[in-house]
DNA sequence: AGCACGCCGACT
DNA sequence: GTCGGCGTGCTC
């Protein structure tokens, strides 16, 4: 019998397929594209995915290495899924292997395959234990609004694509949960898949999904799970036995053979971006997954994306608005902006915001104060010498974090003992400047002295868990002050919020970065969303946001005032299209790192030159220009931004050009990023 | 990207 | 004498 031949995807930065040798063995089926291989490369022995069976290969016969084994065990992966990688692959302009391999979980490509074994069998239980009946446990009353938006969505035929616009407490949720009823009615194996941004910031819709759904099976997908329950639940969607999915962006990657209509929570929230590796926008690809399908896919937001906002206006997703709020008796919060110009704030708070939160304290009322900001002071500094607290390897300040007595850099692992006096005078009074959650919390505490003040942030909750066991507390009515970062804008309704004060939102105004004014916008629209949803107690007045500003005119913080995303939105709409900025062009950004910036920007200028830059029409080269943070853990970095109005002259010019620049072999580290979000 | 080989510098 | 720095070469 003449021998088999594996064509094998593997997770290697080399740009081509690997073939090995099969050698039929007693009882082992030939292999099946689809299925996972285990394969000798170099000196490791590594998982790939067989894309292509063959009775030949062009590899010489001393070079060709034969297949470990097969994971028979574990049903083949689908052509569809195959083609979703290789989209992903193409389009991200990565190998095929480094997007499919690290989309399976890990213990499926490790030699051993116990675990596989053991979670094969823990399914088989599952599916026994379930009733598989989709219908739904009892369901809240649709507004007329939310029911015309589930018939549209359940009623589609083929792939569309829809923009839910409405805020917070407009009942988004439920016009998820009562689609994916109908979906499922529909079709007995239906598989609906749930984007969520953080599903441990979300577990009250997990909590949700289960009751609603208690009859059939559910899996959730995230980085936070142990290696042997991701696989289980990974499992449990590739096989089908699962049929709703709920997963943060990586579940996007996920092997769901049934799948009927995608749902993404939040779609403008930045998360869905993966920032290392691969860096894909699970957005982006849902919606070309559901194209892929001819399924439809719901993109949910109170603040969409201005790339979805466009997509809407020129009719290519349908815009389905929830104007009006579902729960009962809840109106929208007031919105009002302190002018910190004229009231000058003490420990970081306006008398105004004093006055506010003292009324809360009297009424019995949480109040949330909103600060970007974690530790107790941004950096320290001496007065006498003008000594201030660098990291060393960073362009970045050490950020004084005084509870564990440490000076610390965000951006490496670098931290030291704040030093008792200063470290080029000797001085013994160094100052804090500026203010963390830390500094603030220290300060309430001492204003309100029989408040009970709780800071949640990536500090307070360090600790498996805990994030969860702070929001209970919270929940349990056993805090009066909550001070929070950004984790706290997210997924929690706090009943008995009445107070939501954004205390220095001003320097996203002013970023380098185009698109921060946008995640500005969305990032208090959402903090303002914790407050006044189920809080509304009969004849209440409504919550109250208090904007601390230094620009009071801003027309950002005039939409917010007024609740009118859309203007905004166009606004910046317009203004990007002035300017020539996405949605309105396409870009690629070429990043390069080195011990030294002049390495680095030489070979992006050397880059920006090359052969294929000539040879490609419609192409914009900008100049190689060092990074806004130039320095971190001791390397430089720079970039360089190709623009292009057409996506396909964009992608052409990619391939030709990363194809020249491998070959260029030189001593930088490199890499290019598609439609990258942070500029 | 890993991983090994290989050839020069300061430690027990 | 060896441990280990990172240059370079290869992966079916």
């Amino acid at each position: 019998m003449e021998p088999i031949y594996l064509t094998i995807a593997l997770d290697t930065p080399l740009d081509r397929l690997f073939d090995y040798r099969w050698l039929p063995a007693d009882g082992c089926p030939v292999p099946e594209i689809g299925q996972i291989a285990l394969v000798p490369f170099g000196r490791q022995e590594i998982a790939g995915l067989i894309v292509g069976l063959s009775h030949q290969t062009e590899i010489p016969a001393d070079k060709i290495k034969t297949v470990l084994a097969v994971r028979h065990q574990c049903p083949a992966l689908s052509p569809q899924w195959i083609d979703l990688c290789r989209f992903a692959a193409d389009y991200y302009q990565r190998p095929l292997g480094e997007v499919a391999i690290p989309a399976l979980p890990k213990n499926l490509r490790v030699p051993k395959a116990t675990s596989l074994d053991r979670n094969l069998k823990k399914l088989a239980k599952l599916q026994l234990a379930h009733e598989h009946d989709a219908t739904p446990n009892q369901e809240p009353t649709l507004n007329a609004e939310q029911q015309a938006a589930v018939e549209t969505i359940a009623s589609t035929t083929g792939f569309a694509s829809y923009l839910l616009y409405g805020v917070t407490g407009s009942g988004k949720t439920e016009v998820y949960l009562q689609t994916a009823a109908r979906v499922l009615a529909t079709n007995s194996q239906a598989q609906i898949l749930i984007l969520v941004p953080e599903i441990n910031l979300t577990p009250q819709l997990e909590g949700n999904i289960r009751q609603r759904f208690s009859g059939i099976q559910i899996a959730t997908l995230h980085s936070g799970m142990a290696e042997g329950e991701r696989l289980l639940h990974w499992l449990a969607a590739h096989t089908g036995q699962a049929r709703i999915i709920l997963g943060t962006r990586l579940a996007i990657l996920s092997s769901l053979p049934h799948l009927k209509m995608i749902v993404i929570d939040e779609e403008h929230d930045p998360s869905y971006k993966q920032q290392e590796g691969l860096r894909y926008s699970a957005r982006d690809l849902a919606v070309w997954r559901a194209h892929q399908l001819g399924i439809p896919v719901v993109l949910g937001s109170a603040t969409p994306s201005l790339e979805t906002w466009q997509h809407a206006k020129a009719g290519r997703y349908r815009k389905l608005e929830l104007r009006q709020r579902a729960v009962q008796s809840a109106v929208l919060p007031v919105v009002k902006i302190v002018n910190t110009e004229r009231e000058k704030p003490s420990e970081g708070l306006t008398q105004r915001l004093v006055t506010a939160i003292r009324l809360r304290l009297e009424k019995g009322e949480q109040s949330l104060l909103f600060l970007n900001r974690r530790g107790y002071a941004p950096v320290i500094h001496c007065d006498a010498c003008g000594w201030i607290s660098n990291c060393t390897r960073c362009t970045a300040h050490l950020v004084m974090h005084k509870l564990d007595k440490k000076l610390r850099c965000h951006h490496c692992s670098f931290e030291q003992r704040i030093p008792r006096a200063c470290p080029t005078c000797g001085n013994v009074d160094l100052q804090p400047l500026g203010r963390g959650t830390q500094r603030l919390e220290e300060g309430l505490k001492v204003l309100f002295p029989d408040a009970r003040v709780f800071r949640i942030d990536a500090d307070s909750t360090r600790l498996k868990g805990s994030a969860e066991a702070a929001f209970d507390t919270v929940h349990r009515g056993e805090v009066d002050i909550l001070i929070g970062t950004q984790m706290v804008a997210k997924g929690h309704d706090f009943k008995n919020l009445t107070l939501v004060a954004a205390l220095n939102p001003d320097s996203a105004l002013f970023s380098q970065d185009f698109r921060a004014s946008e995640r500005l916008f969305a990032q208090l629209m959402q903090v303002a969303g914790r407050a006044g949803r189920a809080g509304q107690r009969e004849g209440g007045n409504p919550s109250e946001v208090l904007i601390q500003t230094r620009y009071p005119d801003h027309p950002l913080y005039h939409a917010l005032m007024a609740h009118e995303y859309p203007r905004f939105a166009d606004d910046l709409l317009e203004e990007r299209q002035q300017a020539a900025m996405p949605p309105f062009i396409y870009q690629a950004l070429l990043r390069a790192e080195a011990r030294e910036l002049e390495t680095a920007i030489a070979f992006l200028q050397t880059a920006s030159q090359c052969e294929p830059v000539h040879a490609h029409a419609g192409i914009t080269m900008n100049d190689p220009i060092p990074m806004t943070m130039v320095r971190v853990h001791n390397v430089e970095r720079a970039q360089l931004l190709v623009e292009s109005n057409s996506r396909p002259a964009l992608q052409a010019f990619l391939k030709n050009w990363i194809a020249e620049l491998r070959s260029m072999k030189v001593r930088v580290k490199w890499g290019v990023e598609i439609d990258p979000v942070d500029i």
